[in-house]
DNA sequence: ATGGTTTTTACTGCGTC
DNA sequence: GACGCGGTAAAAACCAT
């Protein structure tokens, strides 16, 4: 393929991508409705139009844009995107988007026109080659982002329904086109984040840190740009949910752990906790917690576990006691 | 970009074991 | 003398504007 072709083929790919896709969908409806992962039952989302499997949550139907690079280069949205094509997006598609395609010639290598017959066999061919690459390239990504999903669910011990509310959440995203410019190892980590959260299992940004491969700062603003599109109803963290783990990280007895508890309740009442970090706060009744009931641990390693600085700990379990004494006395 | 808030880093002095 | 703790100042990170 001669290097000027590059841009009259980039539209002939897009373009059959739309019917093809629509001819799928009429097609596999009428066909049996099983789960080509896990040969689970397919079910009907009506609200969302979309065949979902009931087991592993797997999209069946494949009524979803791909997402392979250069798939809005028409819209005035690309303009505003800062890149079209995140660096690690482009690293997955196998081709990076750069593969050749079969193209609509009627002549031979030597300009010699095609037999009918001839011409009829690559049409076919072509339909298959496309059907394959969009298919593959949007699945791809779906797989890809589920298995980071899991491997670092188990990384951070997180149950089964977190990682398929996070599933939700990503394929939400893609459905809603928020993925583009955005690599996909920064929105799992961020959708995994959130379903951590909404779970009442939160874990923090820092927890994340080493088991995603992107950076932190990256999947904190997916995260951040998640919950703003997706309108994520995301309560701040509760300081206490991040006790229990603290505290059996520690080797604490569960009447430190208790006594934490309760200093969360009056520092909760007395507004202690509003804008400071959730899991500072914790690590502080934590602290504060073991002192009281005389099983002491140093704040050096409450603040390993928790993952934040002794000084914040000080700081936090100040409030607390102050918090607490107000509370008792009143 | 900017400014306000929170957290962290680095350093200090004090007391205890 | 090392260690835990408390405090402070300045830097860095975060967030909303």
């Amino acid at each position: 393929m001669s290097h000027s072709n590059r841009s009259s083929q980039t539209r002939e790919r897009t373009r059959p991508e739309r019917t093809d896709s629509a001819n799928e969908r009429t097609a596999e409806q009428s066909e049996e409705a099983v789960c080509p992962e896990c040969a689970g039952d397919v079910i009907v989302d009506e609200r969302r139009g979309e065949r979902v499997c009931e087991d592993c949550g797997v999209v069946v139907a494949e009524d979803q844009v791909d997402h392979g690079p250069e798939w809005r280069s028409f819209t005035s949205q690309e303009k505003r995107q800062r890149s079209r094509v995140g660096a690690p997006v482009t690293e997955t598609l196998h081709d990076r988007g750069l593969s050749s395609v079969i193209g609509k010639g009627y002549t031979d290598a030597k300009g010699q026109p095609l037999s009918s017959e001839t011409r009829e066999k690559m049409s076919r061919l072509r339909t298959w080659d496309e059907r394959f690459r969009t298919r593959n390239a949007s699945q791809r990504n779906l797989k890809q982002a589920f298995g980071e999903i899991d491997r670092m669910a188990s990384a951070l011990g997180l149950p089964k329904n977190v990682r398929e509310t996070a599933s939700v959440i990503y394929r939400r995203a893609v459905e809603e086109e928020l993925l583009p410019g955005r690599s996909i190892e920064a929105m799992a980590t961020a959708a995994l984040y959130a379903a951590a959260r909404q779970a009442g299992t939160p874990r923090t940004l820092d927890e994340f840190e080493p088991v995603s491969r992107v950076e932190r700062q990256e999947f904190a603003r997916g995260y951040r740009y998640l919950a703003r599109e997706l309108g994520l109803a995301v309560e701040p963290a509760d300081p206490a949910s991040y006790l229990p783990r603290f505290a059996s990280d520690l080797d604490l007895p569960d009447d430190a752990q208790r006594r934490a508890h309760e200093l969360l309740e009056s520092g909760k009442a007395r507004g202690v906790h509003s804008g400071k970090s959730p899991a500072g706060v914790a690590a502080a009744a934590i602290y504060a917690g073991s002192v009281l009931v005389d099983e002491k641990v140093t704040q050096r390693r409450v603040a390993e576990v928790a993952n934040v600085s002794e000084v914040t700990i000080r700081n936090r379990y100040q409030e607390l006691l102050a918090a607490d004494r107000a509370t008792g006395s009143a």
